[in-house]
DNA sequence: CTACTTGCAAACGTTTTGCATAGGC
DNA sequence: GCCTATGCAAAACGTTTGCAAGTAG
């Protein structure tokens, strides 16, 4: 079956090969916030013979073409996750690393309203929260390299 | 003179080195968000010995101590800030780079309670807003390695 | 048939580190 | 005097690129 991504490079002009199919239909199916490494991992088991740079040259095209967009999320690698209608915010757990996504559209209109009071046309913003669950008693933030912090 | 940062320092019990004076210096006097490389070139004009791991060294043992906060703002090295006392936002020009700092503390109050709403506590936060000047007709968004986008 | 895409390995820019020496307290 | 900080050079890390071979349209 025919992934949205795919649908989006065909729309794109994009040649569709191999090695694009199967990231497309990685991206597809995973969930979160995966870094190029994972998805490499999750393509490899797909198709052993997509390299890394396969992987790095992908994501950028899907980036340039607005079917990707990445995030950093307080992380040292690249993180990507399809592009929506509009934009969501992220909040990470600080303990956990784990990422929670939310909707604010309230939030969007403010910060347009925000940039054009200081002469600006808004293109795009990130919004990233770095929090802690309630009730959880301060710890060291990081025991793996996992988690991030801003 | 002492500067605000050295008095940090030593209320955080660090040991007050040569190196650390400089950093310390050149931080309170540079304005922007400048990156380790443009530490090390100013710290560098005041004491030549200063090597570029020392200025690296320093700069995430003052972001460990709260003394500096860690920004991305787009580009790809790190820049450092001063910690303030609350969290300001930051609206980056993508055709020139330049990047304007505002305080919203109603949205950082909005932000306080979203996390809450989802059973977190708000540890810090990060918002970056990218756009272009009203009245800018659209062009190459960067002529040189300097602008920066989502 | 042609132009674009791939894999490989090597290069890249940024940041970190091992080690011997220098220096703060 | 002890223990940490420093400089240097080398390593690590994520990412990009040059090139020859492969493949989509």
């Amino acid at each position: 079956m025919e992934t949205r991504i795919e649908r989006l490079c065909v729309a794109n002009g994009l040649r569709m090969t191999g090695p694009r199919r199967v990231i497309a239909r990685v991206l597809s199916e995973v969930n979160g916030h995966p870094d190029v490494d994972e998805l490499h991992r999750l393509a490899h088991r797909l198709d052993p013979r997509i390299s890394l740079a396969t992987v790095y040259r992908t994501v950028r095209l899907f980036e340039q073409h607005g079917i990707l967009e990445r995030r950093s999320l307080g992380s040292r690698r690249a993180r990507y996750e399809m592009s929506g209608e509009h934009d969501h915010f992220h909040l990470v757990d600080q303990d956990s690393g784990q990422v929670i996504e939310f909707d604010e559209p309230e939030t969007e209109l403010l910060m347009r309203k925000v940039a054009a009071r200081h002469g600006f046309e808004l293109v795009s913003l990130k919004i990233e929260l770095f929090g802690r669950r309630l009730g959880t008693a301060a710890r060291a933030p990081e025991p793996a390299g996992e988690a991030a912090g801003p």
